[in-house]
DNA sequence: CTGAATCTGACAGCAACCTGAAACTTTCTT
DNA sequence: AAGAAAGTTTCAGGTTGCTGTCAGATTCAG
């Protein structure tokens, strides 16, 4: 269960953060938007803890950005006392739950533990990829709820990226994951690949980076 | 971080070893699949190098053994080349990658990261230059959280910098980064990308010192 | 003010990439 | 064992947008 939390002050972002850890949650902590903005699309997270006011931007704003970018991640809030008319917005938004601060550290952890129940339909080995529902362990995956079939090579392709998910990968990575270890290829086997899983998957689930490499990401 | 290395070959052995301890990673080495059970027991790892082929079992079958008795230890296998169907095998057993011998040591460094951050829960590392976020595994770059696109030939220049903040680049030392070694220019083309550097990512990102080179500096 | 260094818009050429289809290989079925 | 089906690799033609160059504008040092 991995948790982002965005967070501005010190004191507070750190406490949470070690209260959650110490229940077990993987937590990330970042005090800005952006910063969260980034890591929403190298990881795939199973709940949100916003903060509204940040240094760079409303977390209103962004939270209404996420939601209409499609994105179902719970979220709850974080809103200061004299704040109290956002927490009518944030819900507007689409949070799940709101707290206000100062809040009880235990009070926190019940509802965190409160929203995760509430969505963890399937206890974890699922990665939710956009519109992709994926079981590593099972080699399946779902396109919105339809499954999609994959060979041998397209599956190790695809997992090649979903091990080194918002990472650009070269083509010379890509054929060390399709063949072992200097197998040289001289054709164009990669991006025939390339372009089959992107048919399967969607246009959007791999970037080309001209020059560079191929990259997936969450979103 | 602690890591167990499962090898019997000698030289290799001591070489991955060495590498992985000068990289800053506690290492236990051992030759047998019943010193290897021994380590587990009395200690905490964070990560398992396993060769498959060891001289008083099968390494395939030990993972088997290891995912059946529910342990969740991240493990990468070390393969023969004409051991490859191993592969799918030890990945279908629950490996979490493989590397194919003769492999390179960067290479397995590279591999023993990832493997490590995907399990240690951490998003890629990101930088903060001033109005930027970087996150150079993602290449990815956001400017006051809008991503900004860069080319092959402009990531390079701009990693060239990133690498070497605060410091003066002379233009030889930037012809250097972006082509590979002594490749003459003649013309402008520093200049041209700087320039397509500079309106991407703001004026003020990258310095010129007249007659000496240019400079990027945290800001 | 003058010359040299640097900046930047424009552009032709071409390498990188995409993709449908054919040739070939492996696996399954009868 | 032979044929069918599925998977893999190669090839070729079409498209995209990066790259390096130049020329004219601009900035800077002396």
């Amino acid at each position: 269960m991995r948790l982002l939390l965005v967070e501005d002050t010190r004191g507070l972002g750190e406490a949470v953060r070690d209260q959650l850890q110490e229940e077990g949650y993987a937590v990330d902590w970042v005090e800005r938007i952006s910063a969260a903005r980034h890591c929403l699309r190298s990881t795939p997270y199973d709940l949100l803890l916003l903060d509204l006011m940040l240094p760079d931007g409303s977390g209103l704003e962004f939270l209404q950005q996420l939601r209409k970018s499609g994105q179902a991640l719970p979220v709850i809030i974080l809103t200061a006392r004299d704040q109290i008319s956002d927490r009518i917005a944030g819900l507007n938004a689409g949070a799940d739950d709101y707290l206000v601060k100062p809040f009880d550290l235990d009070e926190m952890l019940a509802r965190v533990a409160a929203v995760a129940r509430r969505y963890s339909g399937n206890p974890n080995p699922y990665l939710q990829l956009g519109e992709l529902e994926v079981d590593l362990a099972a080699r399946r995956i779902l396109r919105q709820g339809q499954a999609v079939e994959l060979s041998a090579r397209e599956w190790a392709l695809f997992e090649a990226f979903v091990q080194h998910l918002g990472q650009v990968l070269t083509r010379s990575r890509l054929e060390d994951a399709l063949y072992a270890f200097g197998a040289e290829i001289e054709s164009n086997t990669i991006e025939v690949y390339i372009s089959r899983l992107r048919k399967k998957l969607g246009k959007s689930c791999i970037e080309t980076l001209r020059g560079m490499g191929y990259r997936m990401s969450v979103k």
